[in-house]
RNA sequence: CGGGGCGUGGCUCAGCCUGGUAGAGCGCUCGGUUCGGGACCGAGAGGUCGGAGGUUCGAAUCCUCUCGCCCCGACCA
């Protein structure tokens, strides 16, 4: 492929609106361009890296036996409606009418009423595709002797995300490989399950990335499990500790905080209500230095305590107030407290709700006396006695708080969020390392949910009906190209991994204007790209080999070949490595055999490089 | 949704406070000199100053409204 003919446009500066790496550096190197907020365009180059890597999904799932279809973006109300989750899902379905519901509404209007559009929203885009493969199958598979059976699709998907952001990492539209599998029973769900976790491991291998599989927080569905795929990069938006020790790798959200020992606060006296005056005094920290009597002269951070006032609301629409103690210097997972109660949804309680509940300002509501409150301690303060804790009276604090006799009722539990450091709680030796990263992928055992709500079963060998048993699989194609960009990249621009590199090799050719250095050029170009390689030949007249080289490291092609009048003076031409930057010089009839034993090399230290 | 910021040729920005002929650099076109890490000279093309309304003799600039985009936050009780 010739360079002067390819839609490019390369940015000597940062397009003001781009905030992370991979967005920089993939607009300037004229890969995407925004269309609307968090809307893009694909351009030439950036759609080669997409659908190669869409190539190697298809290779993996196809080694297990998935088979590929394609489903409609635009979804009517109805298949929505019968799962329930056109009343759930919230903002983030994009929601619209059809021609034939406009007119309704018009003609509502005309005869003088005022219908709320909304009401007569009929489609929406679909931002994930659970309930049409559900009716897909319901209504094409009645017998045992079809299932197992893992369908899936690569498609664009839209969510009205709150917030779009980070260029292709956080899109409202974007390309996902979401899969569905249907079975006859929990066992081989499970087997599916780890089929796919298998598969997924192999897809991102073959791309060339780090990456961690991650033990997730399955939320309400319940009873279930998941894993997520993690691409490691600095700027991912999730927190994932892992084990030093052990395989144990878990979103934040989700990771087991080991119960520290209760500190030894002496004997255990009486609860004194009020003891503590501090006035103003909100932050924990403010409060180790202010609480004094006389005896203290203020109070180490792990006998003070902290309480959240949560407000619960369960699937059937019923609330709960939910409070929960932790230690004053851990900080709170909310995600915990939700599972624990088995909520719905949870919010914190709003802060003026909250304090005319308790009768307190904020800093100084406490779980002592609280009525109708469900009230959970972390189980690190199990056997802790001396505590301090809000008074519910502004400017107090209590002293003297022991959980298990001043907490009638009260339920110790793991609340907490864990830390980088703490000591790991399924091997008990190693310690949880710190990393940040982009989701990429999640594995997740549906259960029974979509398969009850929407009558999608099968006749089993008795003859008798059962609902199937469904996982889903996904994985975000476009983040997960920009996530290999954020993780693959140096001061001048993109280090592609081979696997989807746009082109494989950049023949950069500095004398496009002599008939000799480009004829040289072009035979190279013609021998590698029929030794299968894929090649651009920047050909462009007119530029300083300076410029040429800007724009070869800021697209960020494996290998560059330069082709000079200088270097052919010699009879060589100059074969680059973009990652390690060393240089081989060549005769140009050896260049297929020296861009083989390039390409050998890369792909042997990408299997090195995978996650484990 | 709350708070903040920004909208001026394709890109990055100046001009706005203090109203008076729309600018620079990069990119693009043409000509010439260059040519191994973003060369130089000359000549050009290209802009409803986000939109609407208002104030004014006169608005990119002042006022009002609006749209778009970006950032931060939405858990310390």
């Amino acid at each position: 492929m010739k360079q002067s003919k390819l839609l490019i446009q390369t940015l000597r500066e940062t397009p003001r609106d781009a905030d992370v790496v991979s967005q920089q550096l993939m607009m300037r190197a004229g890969m995407i361009q925004k269309v609307a907020a968090g809307i893009y365009s694909y351009l030439p180059l950036a759609y080669r890296s997409i659908r190669k890597f869409e190539e190697i999904v298809r290779e993996e799932l196809a080694k297990d036996g998935c088979q590929e279809l394609l489903m409609p973006a635009v979804l009517p109300a109805e298949l929505w409606q019968e799962s329930g989750r056109w009343k759930f899902y919230g903002d983030e379905l994009l929601r619209f009418c059809d021609r034939k519901a406009k007119a309704e509404v018009a003609e509502r209007r005309a005869k003088g009423e005022k219908p709320d559009e909304r009401e007569f929203y009929n489609f929406c885009l679909g931002p994930t595709h659970e309930e049409v493969i559900t009716d897909i199958v319901r209504r094409n598979v009645r017998s045992y002797k079809q299932l197992p059976m893992n369908l899936f699709q690569i498609q664009t998907k839209f969510r009205d995300e709150r917030r779009p952001r980070f260029g292709l990492m956080r899109g409202r539209e974007f390309t996902m490989k979401d899969a569905y599998s249907f079975h006859v029973d929990d066992a081989c769900a499970d087997r599916e399950y780890w089929a796919m976790f298998n598969a997924y491991k192999r897809i991102f291998s073959r791309l060339g990335v780090k990456f961690r599989p991650v033990e997730a927080d399955s939320g309400a569905i319940g009873g279930s499990f998941t894993h997520e795929f993690h691409v490691l990069a600095g700027s991912g938006e999730d927190a994932i500790l892992s084990c030093d020790a052990c395989d144990y790798t878990s979103n934040i959200e989700k990771t087991e905080a080991p119960a520290l020992p209760a500190g030894d606060h002496g004997a255990a006296f009486e609860l004194k209500r009020d003891h503590f005056c501090t006035p103003g005094i909100v932050g924990q920290v403010e409060q180790v230095a202010a609480m004094k009597d006389a005896e203290h002269d203020g109070m180490p951070i792990a006998q003070t305590s902290k309480f959240f006032l949560y407000r619960a609301t369960f699937a059937d629409g019923t609330t709960k107030l939910v409070g929960a103690v932790l230690r004053g210097d851990h900080e709170i997972n909310p995600v915990k407290v939700k599972n624990h109660v088995g909520a719905a949804e949870m919010e914190l309680m709003p802060l003026d709700e909250a304090e005319a509940f308790t009768g307190a300002k904020t800093g100084f509501m406490g779980p002592v006396g609280l009525k109708d409150v469900a009230i959970l301690v972390d189980r690190s303060l199990e056997g802790a006695v001396n505590l301090t804790c809000g008074a519910n009276r502004s400017d107090y604090h209590h002293f003297g708080l022991s959980p298990a006799r001043d907490l009638p009722g009260c339920t110790f539990t793991d609340l907490r969020m864990a830390a980088e450091h703490d000591t790991c709680t399924r091997c008990g030796k190693g310690h949880y390392q710190a990393f940040r990263g982009i989701e990429v992928g999640q594995v997740f055992k549906l259960g029974l949910k979509y398969s009850t709500s929407m009558s999608c079963t099968f006749l089993d060998e008795q003859g008798k009906e059962n609902p199937m048993v469904m996982g889903c699989y996904g994985i975000g194609i476009t983040r997960t190209v920009a996530a290999a960009v954020e993780q693959n990249y140096d001061t001048d621009g993109i280090i592609w991994p081979w696997p989807i590199a746009p082109y494989q090799v950049h023949i950069v050719c500095l004398d496009p204007a002599s008939p000799e250095v480009s004829g040289v050029a072009s035979q190279v170009e013609k021998d590698l790209e029929g030794a299968g390689f894929e090649v651009l030949h920047d050909d462009r007249e007119g530029l300083s080999p300076g410029a040429k080289f800007k724009d070869a490291d800021l697209l960020g092609f494996p290998l560059r070949l330069t082709v000079g009048a200088k270097g052919l003076k010699d009879g060589i031409v100059e074969l680059r490595d973009r990652r390690t930057k060393e240089v081989v010089k060549l005769k140009p009839e050896a260049a297929v055999a020296e861009v083989s034993a390039a390409r050998d090399r890369i792909m042997q230290a990408l299997e090195t490089a995978g996650g484990r």
